[in-house]
RNA sequence: GCGCCUGUAGCUCAGUGGAUGAGAGCGUCUGCCUUCUAAGCAGAGGGCCGCAGGUUCGAAUCCUGCCAGGCGCGCCA
């Protein structure tokens, strides 16, 4: 409907030689109610184009979309009018509008808003890697979250959508653990996790290499055994990667976090990746053997030609090193050319797991599996943290040296800023932080860090105690149940709420509130509204929905039949104030999920279903529903139950469970 | 040194393509539960939007310079 809107101002513009594309007529709503419903700012714009005051330009474009109207062909809009300084304002048929939005609620249910699944081209997003060493923290959370709800938006635009989680087995990390085994004979505690285990012991493997440099030998050699396979070294470091990556999946799972492939270091390096990548980059030119200077018998990627590298002390990037190694840059090459399908090899898979969603997980293989259709993506997402964008850029250009310009465009770094420690959080984990400190670095080595199990497990007591208070009657496993959902609201809504570029100084006391702008809050307005609907069934004024539904937990259920109204009972009376407010914000979700998507921004999302859930619990403060006359009666519970299926939609593309009690 | 990012209320942050209120949450203060869940709502207080220039009818937003902070610039991953 906004398009309809789009196609008519764009088209009014052009009559008096403006020369612009329905695209580009933005729309906004209006900062206060007398400015109408919805407004474009066009005219401002066009004022220097067109060398003409603006509100003159705005009259014109109004004269012109009178005409439209008064022939029918805009159902949503009452009437146009310029405004001061060459705002173009909308007022809507408010009635007319909300009966639409009602009807289309109706058909797609929780769907409002989203293309028709699958439809698009295939999107690889490849995040959460977490090196299978020690346990997850909260940085490696952000990361998963943020990956995990660009999925979901990818999803909702009608992407088929792969999520890869790659796994270094082979590196050094992994190999630090082994030696710790090896030379400090920790084994864990009764009922100690394993990653936690690993946690303790990675550190003090660091603390053994700086009174024994001889220990470091010891991770040498263990590299090497690994790479070389098939012996017992190698056997016990894929043990260790499998072991922690059991307990990163079960750190995830809980949040509704899921993968479809785990991508393993170990099978790249078997499958050949780099061998194959390399002969590719050799012929092309990309890669250049130095015979002099500091990279003197390396094969290196020439980068000081291009602008954006020049300025760098040492801009040419070593994919293999004078002793014939690949470094991590090497592989990542070749993993990224697999992954657009451009690599002219491919794994054997083989599934892994059953994930709670009902799901296969898949891991590569190279002997056992079977062929597979992983990767040959039209668009890759990488959700690595920023401190790694030099080597992304190096990705991309080695795309673009290599002819694939298009794959290159297609290479989406997603950077992200770090999680830190603000200098509260730090002091609570008992570290010595100066007054004047900001935030505090974690560090894997030195075991700084929240462990992200620990985070939810805070949460989760936090929310249980909540419902405790407030649910006395409800059965055990029904609070455990909420509060599980609760806490999965806080922490993921905590997570990809803020801007990329910011840094989160993580606190304690913000990731698991519970009140204002989190994760609860949003919860609790669909909450609320799913308790106006309970309370109306129980007087009979609505039909029981059918029965063996899901509760609207997670996942999109199909538009099912039950209150909402079709075209037929629109507003009766004028649907003005909070009600007015709360329809516009629903009409917006699909044009946010489009911007959130193009822009890869969750946060954008989050911040408008924010916005969604404010809309409504004005609306909810204000407005009697079922002491409404019953006329009114009727299309407030119809709104209402609108607003409760496109809230659940909403919180799905957020992964947050919609729980309909707290 | 070079590059990227950041500087908005006491704190944590949002403000995409310039324009019609500089906003939210937390914290502080004042009110509101015999009416659909107070994890809520209403209100008060609190801001030369880092500084200085520039462009424009108009700048938190664009340009330049400066100041402050974070990160990156490995034959580590």
């Amino acid at each position: 409907m906004q398009q309809l809107l789009r196609e008519a101002v764009a088209r009014a513009a052009n009559e008096i030689g403006a020369g612009v594309t329905p695209e580009e007529v933005s729309l906004e709503t209006p900062p206060r109610e007398e400015f109408g419903d919805l407004s474009s700012p066009l005219c401002l714009t066009l004022a220097r184009v067109l060398r003409r005051p603006p509100l003159e330009i705005a009259r014109q474009v109004v004269e012109r979309l009178e005409q439209v109207i008064s022939r029918g062909e805009l159902p949503w809009v009452g009437e146009a009018t310029a405004a001061a300084p060459g705002y173009v304002n909308f007022r809507f048929d408010m009635g007319k509008v909300a009966g639409d939005l009602l009807a289309e609620v109706a058909e797609r249910g929780e769907e409002y808003g989203r293309r028709r699944p699958g439809s698009g081209p295939k999107v690889v997003i490849e995040h959460t890697n977490i090196n299978p060493n020690k346990a997850a923290h909260i940085g490696h959370l952000r990361n998963a979250c943020l990956g995990d709800t660009l999925a979901r938006l990818y999803r909702a635009r009608g992407y088929r959508v792969e999520v890869q989680n790659y796994i270094d087995d082979t590196g050094v990390q992994v190999a630090d653990i082994v030696v710790g085994l090896e030379r400090l004979g920790r084994r864990p505690r009764p009922g100690e996790p394993f990653d936690y285990f690993c946690w303790d012991l990675y550190t003090e493997v660091q603390e053994l290499y700086e009174r024994d440099p001889e220990a470091r030998e010891g991770r040498r050699r263990v590299l090497s055994l690994i790479e070389e396979g098939d012996n017992e070294v190698a056997r016990t470091a894929r043990e260790v990667a499998e072991a922690i990556v059991r307990e990163h999946l079960h750190t995830m799972w809980p949040l509704g976090i899921y993968y479809d492939l785990l991508t393993w270091e170990s099978d790249i390096l078997r499958a050949g990746f780099f061998r194959h990548a390399f002969e590719k980059l050799r012929e092309q030119g990309t890669l250049v053997k130095e015979e002099t200077g500091p990279n003197a018998g390396c094969w290196v990627v020439k980068l000081s030609d291009l602008p954006e590298f020049a300025d760098l002390e040492n801009p040419d990037k070593v994919l293999v090193r004078s002793d014939g190694t690949a470094t991590y840059t090497a592989k990542d090459i070749a993993y990224q050319l697999w992954k657009f399908g451009l690599l002219g090899r491919d794994f054997r898979y083989r599934p892994y797991t059953r994930q709670p969603d009902g799901s296969t997980l898949w891991t590569s293989t190279t002997r056992d599996g079977q062929e597979g259709d992983f990767g040959r993506a039209w668009r890759v997402i990488n959700v690595i943290d920023v401190r790694q964008k030099y080597l992304q850029d190096v990705l991309r250009y080695s795309l673009r040296r290599l002819g694939y310009e298009e794959a290159a465009r297609n290479s989406i770094h997603f950077a992200y800023e770090v999680v830190a420690l603000s200098a509260r959080a730090a002091r609570e984990l008992g570290l010595e932080v100066g007054d004047d400190a900001g935030a505090v670095a974690m560090s894997g080595r030195k075991g700084v860090g929240v462990k992200a199990k620990d985070l939810l497990a805070a949460a989760q007591r936090l929310a249980l105690r909540e419902v405790e208070a407030r649910h006395a009657d409800l059965e055990a496993h029904r609070r455990e149940e909420i509060a599980r959902a609760i806490a999965c609201g806080a922490v993921r809504y905590y997570m990809v709420r803020f801007h990329p570029n910011t840094l989160v100084a993580f606190d304690f006391d913000e990731a698991l509130s519970m009140q204002g702008n989190s994760g609860p809050y949003l919860q609790y307005a669909h909450a609320r509204a799913c308790s106006i609907l309970a309370r109306a069934r129980e007087r009979g004024l609505l039909a029981e929905p059918p029965a063996g539904r899901s509760p609207a937990a997670s996942g999109a259920a199909s538009g099912t039949p039950g209150a909402v109204a079709g075209p037929a009972s629109g507003a009766p009376g004028a649907v003005a104030g909070p009600a007015r407010a709360l329809v516009l914000k629903m009409i917006e979700m699909p044009l946010v999920l489009d911007k959130a998507c193009e822009l890869n921004l969750p946060s954008l999302f989050a911040d408008y279903v924010y916005g969604l859930a404010q809309a409504f619990t004005n609306f909810y403060e204000t407005t009697p529903v079922l002491a409404a006359e019953p006329g009114e009666r009727d299309f407030r519970l119809a709104l209402v139950d609108a607003f409760r299926r496109v809230m659940a939609g909403a919180l799905d593309v957020l992964g947050i469970p919609a729980p309909e009690v707290m």
